[in-house]
DNA sequence: GGCCAGTTCAAACGATCGTTTGAGCATACG
DNA sequence: CGTATGCTCAAACGATCGTTTGAACTGGCC
């Protein structure tokens, strides 16, 4: 049903490439290990043999985009974090705008839906993965959010912030399925858009 | 793992309970046939015998849920679309509402969560059968949206309808897992929580 | 009782899953 | 050349999946 031979770049990356595709499509468990290699033009055994196992494999599939986005995110965010003329506007901007350059990539474009599909599953080891290795991220951006919000409460701040990101997460993961020209008209509606999604957050999470 | 005895009602009763439990904690499929016959307490062959398959089985879970939500949703639509006096505050509530009251109950409190899933999920056969029996709900709360908001271009208003019904789903699938004591301090809870979420997505929809 | 439609049951079906195995191939180093 | 090392390959492993089967059990009706 999903040949399509990826013949470019080393096993490991080719197998990571056809993983966040099909991962994207169908689902951790949806997409089989055989559908993977199939895909990536590789024997079955190699994912074993480079990652030990599926589940280090999803591991992988995350490592690689989010340890450059939540890299990216917090130099954003060290620029303007405790500085007194920041507002609310830049912390969000320093939140999204990484996060819609990965979805506008060409080959991570399909990467948010992946993480949308991690962001539904409430109860699984792969939730304490990305808690783990990424909580002080959120951590960080929620400790600036408390700054530029004080009068918020504590509970009220963190389900305003998860009421966003998850709006975020779910917008952010549509956006493969547009395929877009690359002209100028492109770069004018991502900025568009950025500054739409960063528009909402702040009346998501401001507007009482 | 998770035997469980479900031991009220019918047969077809308890094997909905059980796969809406099930569904909501792993997926669709993530929860096999025999987790869930184990959990309802009935034959692993109930399930084929009063549904036909697994997949009539998911279709039957939303099916019992979604024909009573969205009949509420129509009927507090019915009450204030059309008419001159109408806020965009009104036709949200009478989507939110619904909702609301659906995932504070005691047996369907599982079910937006079931919602969520689906939601994340892009392609399946699933966003078929709910385009096709659903659609229309959508379709009318959409048409009174953009009599609220006639400055807004189609896109843009599909834009932002997708985005804030992303928002809501994800953030009422996560108020199954707060137990809260049925006392005064609930319903008060309850109606401050609507209040939020409507003014959330008032924001959402009209904030530029 | 005898029969019958509706339902439940244990058991098995073939298919597919993630994982392991051991031989085979390539390249580099002594 | 011989051999070690890193990798690929076809094949098989046991487990689990959704589904089917045919017998056993249930209640009501003649």
């Amino acid at each position: 049903m999903v040949p399509s031979v990826n013949s470019s770049g080393s096993t490991k990356e080719r197998i990571l490439g056809a993983a966040e595709v099909l991962f994207a499509q169908r689902g951790f468990d949806g997409a089989s290990l055989r559908q993977l290699t199939t895909a990536a033009g590789v024997n079955l055994a190699a994912v074993n043999y480079h990652f030990g196992s599926k589940d280090k494999l999803v591991e992988e599939v995350f490592r690689r985009r989010l340890d450059a986005l939540n890299a990216s995110r917090l130099a954003a965010l060290a620029k303007v974090a405790g500085q007194a003329d920041t507002t609310l506007e830049d912390v969000l901007a320093a939140y999204i705008r990484p996060a819609l350059d990965l979805s506008h990539d060409g080959s991570g474009s399909l990467f948010m839906r992946v993480l949308a599909r991690a962001f539904a599953e409430h109860d699984d080891t792969l939730r304490q993965f990305l808690s783990a290795n990424y909580g002080h991220v959120m951590r960080q951006f929620t400790a600036e959010f408390a700054r530029q919000l004080p009068q918020l409460s504590k509970p009220e701040l963190y389900w305003r912030i998860d009421l966003v990101t998850g709006a975020l997460t779910h917008a952010m993961s549509g956006f493969g399925m547009i395929q877009r020209k690359h002209d100028v008209s492109e770069q004018v509606h991502r900025e568009q858009t950025a500054q739409h999604l960063i528009r909402f957050a702040v009346a998501g999470l401001s507007h009482p």
